[in-house]
DNA sequence: GCTCGGCGTTCCGATGAACGGAATCCACAA
DNA sequence: TTGTGGATTCCGTTCATCGGAACGCCGAGC
């Protein structure tokens, strides 16, 4: 996990890194486990952390992550920045449809999940704010990686490709076939690529200087879609935060 | 800033504090400056933090916040864990009413915004997800306030308080009593508080041990609003989220 | 009641990561 | 051309950091 920690600053890093989605909250000797140091050290190098406020302790003595540090995540211009100006047309999209809305951007060979609006009664996804994904199965992954830097293509579907659902894509000529019309159209679609039940149709958010930066879904139950009506309504949603990056 | 960043890991740390959301992005040396520590050390820290992700460089050679920390970061549980099951709720306060929404927990004296929908056509508040103010002046503070151990409910009374308007309750004695109030009603109201033309009713959130960890509120335009009619919304919301914080 | 094992905490002396000053390099402006 | 501010690298010194070991605490098992 924490690899070689050597210096002290990757200690603490790997410290942060231990705690992961499916344990949010760690003992200090789980915490030293996971990030390889020995317990005198996590037991110094918490109690900073804590002090500062990056670390909280619960009453039962576990570590948590801080509020502290989440306030100074959320200065992340890709995190909570890219979020703040998408946030009314994502609820736009909420409004109008009353299905999962979904702003995502790609970090290296894989997806963030930047922002999730889960309507209740939804197709559920297994998605979380803050959660990766691969790029070759969803529909915003679909258009993270077609407009990414060709290096980067090569290199994900270098990887091996992982089949979520017997629809999921991992035939790299036909994946290459189905980049090159997602560039064309504008628009991706994963029909039941990633859970059978669901469909996303995802578009292309572009930052100041035209690149895409991150893209926007709807996802839906696969039976009751149409995804060429879905289409326009993502494409203005993210046409309209790709002017709000752009200014002028 | 850094006060004296003695440790290595303060250090690290003064240098994520160097953020605010006044600059959320910075130069080396501007980093180095206000972390307070020698530009030789900022450099290396820096290199170090690129590395993992938890800062980004720019093309232009700027650092900011990267997308990596916020990850992390999103594993606050009283950041995005509570964000993430109150979020429903507050989806429906906002379809209900299309005003703002926010959310927010107390960090010490001050309380932190976790969560804000803002309507296109609302009241513009001058909040941000991620951002803190007094406990005194706004509805969800209030709440926050009239449920804080004694001890802090002290402290913040002993400190000076600020006047944002000429309605903010700035006289001990009137905010104890509003204090209790609230604590009777089981709901606040802030009426030009923080602006003039602002008003907001909030109502607490319980976990599971049944103490106050959050507080929601609307915040609507003063000349149209009636709080007694909010009230009861906002507490439904608030008694929802709380039954989901509260497991059986 | 006693013992054992896991966990958290504190203390110690040895060691090496981190430090700042100085020198170098670079880009841009005068 | 020279000058200025920022970024980067080098080097020898030093002090913060390190892990082992010892200790205190609690709950489970005998």
């Amino acid at each position: 996990m924490g690899a070689d920690a050597r210096s002290v600053t990757a200690k603490v890093l790997a410290m942060l890194e231990a705690f992961t989605p499916a344990s949010p909250t760690l003992s200090l000797s789980e915490l030293a486990r996971r990030a390889g140091i020995s317990l005198p050290t996590a037991h110094r190098r918490a109690a900073e952390l804590v002090a500062w406020g990056a670390l909280e302790r619960g009453a039962d003595g576990r570590y948590r992550i801080g509020l502290r540090l989440w306030e100074v995540a959320s200065l992340a211009p890709r995190g909570l920045g890219l979020r703040d100006v998408a946030m009314p047309f994502l609820e736009d999209l909420y409004e109008v449809t009353h299905e999962n809305v979904q702003l995502a951007v790609r970090e290296g060979l894989e997806l963030v999940f930047v922002e999730r609006i889960a309507g209740r009664h939804a197709v559920p996804v297994l998605t979380r704010v803050g959660g990766r994904f691969a790029l070759h199965a969803t529909g915003v992954g679909l258009v993270l990686l077609a407009h990414a830097p060709v290096a980067v293509q090569e290199q994900a579907l270098a990887a091996p490709l992982q089949a979520y659902t017997a629809k999921t894509m991992t035939e790299r000529d036909r994946l290459r076939a189905v980049l090159a019309a997602v560039r064309k159209n504008g628009y991706a679609v994963s029909d039941g690529q990633v859970t059978l039940d669901a469909l996303s149709v995802a578009a292309p958010i572009r930052g100041a200087g035209g690149e895409v930066v991150a893209a926007v879904s709807l996802v839906v139950r696969a039976d009751t879609a149409e995804p060429i009506t879905l289409a326009p309504v993502v494409q203005a949603a993210a046409r309209g935060i790709s002017r709000m990056l752009a200014p002028g």
